[in-house]
DNA sequence: ACGATAATCACTCTTTCGGGTGAGGTGGTA
DNA sequence: TACCACCTCACCCGAAAGAGTGATTATCGT
């Protein structure tokens, strides 16, 4: 039997395209669903109980890596593969943080999809070498941060450093959070050195580089 | 006859999903070819003078918008449209500027796109109706702007800008284009009040925001 | 119960920003 | 020629940022 596909993107006409090559292999997958959103994602993913997900990162209301760690929890039997455009570092790893069981790009060829998919139903990972390689070298910088001391923000500081980007003062930031704005500077420190930034405009473009934030506009 | 369009994405897939969507209208469009880069959309329009080229924006070497600008000059018969998932203002007006026949986004469903290209084959434009309103907002705001006194920057500001949002301080810009502090700070200073903003920090994420300067990833 | 981490704040001090004002030189255009 | 936009720079001043040190409280895991 072939395997239960949901597909997961924005774009309409990605997904439309994406079912027509499908349809030249009926043999060995099936669509049963396509989502939009990461809501509809999530939806569709406990209605349909689908083998696999082919989930995109940008999408509108919850994104792919939200709406797969929420699935991931609920439902572990369904395998998600992440299916994007984004060669963000960062979506790489916290996408591996979750759990998914494959990182492809866009840029892949329909055969190596098809090829990586019937793997995935025997359980093995789905990734292009190129992608295998960024995490190898990503396991040898983690090893080698940890040794000379960390950097993970905390979720107050991720919060500030939000604010930051968005162009607030110190005293802004202090108010909207209801604290000293002594507390605002010693947190950015505290940024400034775990990201080994000098001054906040580089935090500011650090962030939005890095995905830490939503640009404003997309 | 049917169209001849050429497709231009460095996304593999999405190339691959689009040809088998059009060979389910093989009376109406013909893709004639595909090409991964700009540098391939420019040689593919002069060798297989299709009537449309499909450009995406993100491309590797040559990007799409500077692909259509070199195919607009040399062949102008050609009809080019945008196909991009870019929501980013600065460039449907740049497209606009390049004279493209149309600009729409991958949310776009694929009969509608037959639609348009249709359209396009009798020298009607192709664009959504949320792009043309955005491009009606343009043209209000562009009048609007005039009339409250301007505020393109000028090219020593421009350049100014990119060093404020690569986290550079003053006195490092200053040292970068040999001027004094003095005329950095002048230089800031007119930057912030044609661009409406209050400190280097916002002239920073407008600049990456606004595709001002490159982001230091992709 | 203890130690580690995170969040909070204070105080000082230096540097950097940003606003205001004014002004000289250049190059292009009406 | 006269005007204007642009680039350049100076000086002043107050506000904001950043560096350094140290301290309190709460929470969480062992």
């Amino acid at each position: 039997m072939p395997i239960k596909v949901l597909i997961a993107d924005d774009h309409k006409l990605f997904r439309q395209g994406l079912i027509s090559l499908m349809r030249t292999r009926e043999d060995l997958v099936e669509v049963v669903g396509e989502a939009s959103t990461g809501v509809e994602a999530i939806q569709f993913a406990e209605k349909l109980q689908p083998d696999i997900i082919l989930m995109d990162i940008y999408m509108p209301e919850v994104d792919g890596l939200e709406a797969a760690r929420e699935i991931r929890g609920r439902f572990p039997k369904i395998a998600i593969i992440m299916l994007t455009s984004s060669e963000r570092d960062g979506h790489l790893y916290e996408a591996v943080q979750i759990g998914v069981a494959g990182y492809l790009l866009k840029s892949l060829d329909a055969t190596e999809l098809f090829d990586l998919l019937t793997g995935v139903g025997n359980g093995e990972p789905a990734m292009t070498r190129a992608v295998a390689g960024k995490l190898l070298k990503a396991v040898a910088n983690r090893l080698a941060d940890e040794e000379k001391g960390e950097q993970a923000l905390t979720e107050r500081e991720l919060y500030v450093l939000r604010l930051v980007a968005s162009g607030a003062t110190n005293l802004e930031i202090a108010e909207k959070l209801s604290i000293s704005t002594n507390t605002v500077k010693s947190h950015l420190k505290n940024i400034l050195e775990k990201l080994q930034l000098q001054n906040r405009t580089q935090a500011a473009t650090y962030a939005l580089t890095h995905g830490l934030v939503l640009p404003r506009e997309r």
